[in-house]
RNA sequence: GCCGCAUUCGUCUAGAGGCCCAGGACACAGCCCUCUCAAGGCUGAGAUCAUCGGUUCGAAUCCGAUAUGCGGUACCA
C-alpha cells in the first residue's frame, strides 16, 4: 500500500470555520491513526477574499485544537516545512501554467472567448427551456480565423478543460460507496483559468494533490458532485487518482448546511466564550462518527487510536451547542487545578477589563476557592458569574430578593441581625466554614426559623445573589470583616425601607 | 430544471437478517442528595426505524419505487 498523505485546505478567505475544522480533524485523526503524514495546504487563489489575518486564525486556530501538522506553513518558527513545498497556492502559480499549458499543448483544454454576460444569457435561456445548465461548447473548436478575430476585439479567453462526453464516471467512495456520475451532466466544458490567467479550484486542486502525492481526499460532502471532474482532471494530468471520502454536512438547526447566517461557526468565537479544546475535539469527533461502543468522553489522542473512516455516517449532523456545554464541563472538571488556574486567568482578566469586576484575584485566591468552583462552570468563561461578587468592593442586593418569599421585611432584618451577631462571635481567627455552619444552624432552630430561609437572606446579603457556591465556603474566602461588613450594609438598607414602607 | 447524496427518539448516535415491539448520550420531567446553584445518583417521558411494495421462515438492517430534505450545477473555495 502506497503511504497514506491526507490534506486539509482550508481557504483564508474567513475565520477558521467549525466546517472545516471537522474535516480537518478527520484527516488528522485517520492520518494519525494509520501513520500517515497530515498536510496543510493554504488555498488562497481568490486573492480578492483572502487576507493574512484570516489566515493567522486558521493557523492558531488548529494549533489551538491540538491538530499538529507535519508538512505546511506554521509549524514551529518555520516558514514552512516539507518537501513537497510550497504549500500556498498563490506560490504555486508556476506550476498551475505548466500544466496548464500542457493540457492545451495536448488539446485537453482550449481558450473559450465567451464573456461572462454572453454566458448569462446562455444559460438563462437553458433554464427557461427547463433544459440542465452546461456550457454550449462554442469554443471547443474555433478556426485560427476565428481566434484572432476575438483577440482583435481584445476579448482575454478563459482556459477550459474538455470534459468527455458519454462516459461514465465511477469510484467507491469510503464512506458512501459506489457513485458514478454521467460526464453529459458535469455542465459542459470547465473553466480552469480564469481570464486574468489565475487558476481556478477545481484545476488547482487536482493539480496539488497530484503533485503532493495525496493518497486520501477526506472533506465535505458538499465536495461530492465535483469529484468527477476532479478525477478526469487527474486522469488528463496523468497522475494516480487517490481514494475519496466525503464527510456528512454539518447542519443549522434547520438541517441546511451550516453557515454563520444561521449559526455560529468561527472557531474563535468558541475559544472566547471559554470553551476548551479537549471538548471541542471530543465534540467534533461525534459529529458524524462514533466508536460503536457506549464511550462519550475521549482525548484527542483516545480518538487517534479508535477513528475508523469507514464507519462515518453518511447524513449531515445538526451542530448542538448543548451537547458541546455538556461535554465541556466534562472536560473541565477533569482538569488539574494548576491547569484549570492557567485557563481562568485570561477569563478573568477579561472580567476585569471589561469591569465586571473590580480586580485580579491571585491565583492563591483562585485556588481556594477551585474545589467549589470546578464543578460550576460550563464554560471557562463562567467563572466571573460564580465566583465575581468576591472581587467587587460592594454588592447592592436587591431589596426584594433579600427578603425570602415566607419572610417579610421585619423579620430579615431581625434575622440577619441576629446571624450577624453569631457571625461576629466566630471570630477571624477561627474563620473556617465549619467554625461558621453550626452557630446559623443553631440559631434558626432557636427561632424557628427555616435553615433554608436564614442561609438565603444571608446568602443574598453578602453575595448580592440567589445562586451562589456554598454559603460558608463563600463567607472564608470574602474574609471575616468583609462578610460582616456587607452584612451591616444590606442589614441598613432593608431598615432604611421597611421604614420607609 | 438537471445530477448526486441522505432519511432510527427534539438533537448526536448504536444497530451491518433473528440478541431490537430498537440501546446509549444531550436536552426535558420527577425523585434522591442538599443552605441556593451546580455536580452526582435513580426513575420517567420520548422513535408506527420517511412511505409503499418486494426478497426471506424472519428486515431498522437486502432490493425497487415514491416522498421529503440537503448538496452541487460560478471566470467562489
Amino acid at each position: 500500500m502506497t503511504d497514506v498523505r491526507v490534506r486539509i485546505a482550508p481557504s483564508p478567505t474567513g475565520p477558521l470555520h467549525l466546517g472545516t475544522t471537522r474535516t480537518a480533524l478527520f484527516n488528522y485523526l485517520f492520518a494519525r491513526h494509520l501513520g500517515g503524514t497530515f498536510i496543510l495546504r493554504l488555498e488562497d487563489t481568490d486573492q480578492a477574499r483572502s487576507t493574512i489575518e484570516y489566515e493567522n486564525d486558521i493557523l492558531t486556530g488548529l494549533h489551538w485544537l491540538g491538530m499538529e501538522w507535519d508538512e505546511g506553513p506554521g509549524i514551529g518558527d518555520e516558514p514552512e516545512r516539507g518537501s513537497y513545498g510550497p504549500y500556498r497556492q498563490m506560490q504555486r502559480l508556476a506550476r498551475y501554467t505548466e500544466a496548464a499549458d500542457r493540457l492545451l499543448a495536448e488539446d485537453k483544454a482550449y481558450h473559450c472567448y465567451c464573456s461572462p454576460a454572453e454566458l448569462d444569457t446562455e444559460r438563462k435561456r437553458q433554464d427557461a427551456g427547463h433544459e440542465p445548465a452546461r456550457y454550449s461548447g462554442r469554443c471547443a473548436h474555433l478556426t485560427a480565423a476565428q481566434t484572432a478575430s476575438f483577440e482583435a476585439e481584445d476579448r482575454r479567453p478563459v482556459l477550459r478543460f474538455r470534459i468527455p462526453p458519454d462516459r461514465t464516471i465511477a469510484f467507491d467512495d469510503i464512506v458512501r460507496g459506489h457513485v458514478e456520475f454521467d460526464t453529459n451532466a458535469l455542465g459542459g466544458d470547465l473553466v480552469i483559468v480564469r481570464s486574468d490567467l489565475t487558476p481556478l479550484y477545481h484545476f488547482t486542486v487536482a493539480v496539488d494533490d497530484a503533485a503532493m502525492a495525496i493518497s486520501h481526499v477526506i472533506r465535505g460532502e458538499d465536495h461530492l458532485s465535483n469529484t468527477p471532474k476532479h478525477i478526469l482532471l487527474f486522469e488528463a494530468l496523468g497522475a494516480a487518482v487517490p481514494q475519496f471520502a466525503h464527510l456528512p454536512l454539518i447542519l443549522n438547526p434547520d438541517r441546511t448546511k451550516m453557515s454563520k447566517r444561521k449559526s455560529q461557526t468561527a472557531v474563535a468565537d468558541y475559544r472566547a466564550q471559554g470553551f476548551i479544546p479537549e471538548a471541542f475535539v471530543n465534540y467534533l469527533a461525534f459529529l458524524g462518527w462514533s466508536t460503536g461502543t457506549e464511550e462519550e468522553v475521549l482525548s484527542l489522542a483516545e480518538l487517534v487510536e479508535r477513528f475508523e473512516l469507514s464507519a462515518v455516517n453518511s447524513s449531515g449532523a445538526v451542530f448542538d451547542r448543548d451537547r458541546l456545554e455538556w461535554l465541556n464541563g466534562q472536560w473541565i472538571r477533569r482538569l488539574s487545578p494548576e491547569d484549570l488556574i492557567d485557563r481562568l486567568r485570561p477569563f478573568l482578566e477579561n472580567e476585569v477589563a471589561a469591569g465586571r469586576i473590580e480586580w485580579m484575584p491571585s491565583d492563591e485566591e483562585i485556588s481556594a476557592l477551585l474545589p467549589v468552583v470546578q464543578e460550576r462552570l460550563p464554560t471557562l468563561a463562567a467563572v466571573g458569574e460564580v465566583i465575581g461578587f468576591l472581587f467587587v468592593k460592594d454588592v447592592e442586593p436587591d431589596a426584594a430578593l433579600l427578603v425570602p418569599k415566607r419572610w417579610d421585611a421585619a423579620t430579615t432584618v431581625a434575622a440577619l441581625d441576629a446571624a450577624r451577631r453569631r457571625i461576629a462571635d466566630v471570630g477571624e481567627v477561627s474563620w473556617e466554614a465549619d467554625e461558621i455552619e453550626p452557630p446559623l444552624r443553631a440559631l434558626a432552630e432557636e427561632r424557628g426559623w427555616k435553615v433554608g430561609d436564614l442561609f438565603m437572606a444571608i446568602r443574598v446579603a453578602i453575595t448580592g445573589r440567589t445562586a451562589t457556591p456554598p454559603l460558608f465556603d463563600t463567607m472564608v474566602a470574602l474574609g471575616y470583616e468583609r462578610s460582616l461588613a456587607r452584612l451591616d450594609r444590606a442589614i441598613e438598607r432593608l431598615a432604611a425601607r421597611a421604614e420607609a414602607s
